[in-house]
DNA sequence: AAACTATTCAACATATTTATTGAATAGTTT
DNA sequence: AAACTATTCAATAAATATGTTGAATAGTTT
């Protein structure tokens, strides 16, 4: 094998791998994995996407060695092969954020049309936690809450928010988060508790991206 | 603008993107362009490409506000539009080396069957420095070099290794580096060094993947 | 202004990707 | 073993991506 041929196989391996990624419901599928495992079922159901559909693009994702599955009853479960799957869809998504003004501006236009707030980064919580009353706030489903979650934070999913939300102190700040930038629960859950007056804000990022900088979490 | 249509237009963009990143010669091209800028001659010269087809595929790239050009005489030259492109090449390839076990065996297949020794990471390379003699050598072509390299190293291209051998010390350890872990210039290097009876190791990474690290770098 | 040069464009043929549909499969529960 | 269920497969049509060729362009140099 010369030099040529070589170099020939390994970006064609990796274009091949990138290929794999390349595909809005792909890559809408591997932020939902980023949450634990899910059935094709429910990762058909949550992309809004045919069964078999969902089920072509899932082997896509498999050949290329991206996922893993396990059984369990009736259901195929799928998750992430492993954390480099979530750094590598990470990198597209801050490429693309920050290099394509279409992205950032349809966020910020989403957002505030509908709501009209703020929100704060990783980095912005943490010096808040060290420095106020704060109180997180996990809006996403309970079964993926249980999967893990962001450590001392409170399990309200977005669709009982409304009844339960004397649960949450009224002094002090709550930050609500979901699954990540473009997961809409958040932004949901802030407009409802502001309203309410309640001081709340939304996380910019999700949950796998607190667990992958190595910040505190908790599973149960 | 509903949540399905906010989504699918995000997914959509980064998708866009990432098919702009999902193509052999374009991963090519833009690790070639982690060394620096290049015209579209040279751009087609090193990864073997006909001139009209290179083009086009800069265009892509271009189109997906991944590369900047800027004109110098008759030549066009191209440019990485900022390090999160390089990021987001890297998740891939580190995705990839890690996840695809066809590209390490690739990698290591190649290595061992021409030339027949170890490598060391920039970690590794960070530990010697700080305990022992060693002489870093880059095997780049000079202008590559002039672009940016890491400090203190020594400019000895790869051609005129041979010759310029004696430039070098005899004692102590040689680190030899170059464009990335799939450019061959540094396996060269050790195995005509090794043969010359100095003591020569290959980086694994290249000079991008020190300098995104914040660690000491020059230029002229 | 003419000649030149590096790059881009346009048009085509081929290959790959994608969505859709309905049937097939593999495993589980009854 | 039969019935059931979640998932996968197969086949098709439409859309998109790619390589190749030769001509066109935009800028520079003479």
């Amino acid at each position: 094998m010369n030099k040529r041929e070589f170099k020939d196989r390994v970006y064609g391996e990796l274009a091949r791998i990138t290929k794999s990624l390349a595909n809005p419901h792909r890559l809408e599928i591997i932020e939902l994995l980023g949450q634990g495992d899910f059935s094709v079922d429910q990762i058909a159901e949550q992309t809004n996407l045919p069964i078999a559909n969902a089920s072509q693009h899932l082997q896509v994702l498999k050949n290329a060695q991206l996922v893993d599955i396990s059984r369990q009853g009736n259901f195929i479960y799928y998750r992430l092969a492993n954390s480099n799957v979530f750094k590598a869809w990470k990198a597209l998504r801050e490429l693309g954020v920050e290099r394509i003004v279409t992205i950032e501006k349809l966020v910020k236009d989403f957002r505030q049309s509908k709501f009209k707030f703020e929100s704060v980064t990783i980095e912005g919580l943490i010096q808040k936690l060290e420095s106020g009353k704060v109180t997180i706030l996990d809006v996403r489903p309970t079964t993926e809450f249980n999967k893990g979650h962001i450590a001392n934070a409170i399990s309200i999913p977005i669709d009982e928010l409304k009844e339960r939300m004397s649960e949450l102190p009224k002094r002090g700040e709550i930050i609500a988060y979901c699954r990540g930038p473009f997961c809409v629960y958040a932004d949901e859950a802030v407009a409802v508790l502001n309203k309410a007056g309640y001081k709340a804000t939304r996380l910019e990022e999700g949950f796998p991206d607190w667990s992958l900088m190595g910040l505190p979490i908790e599973m149960n």
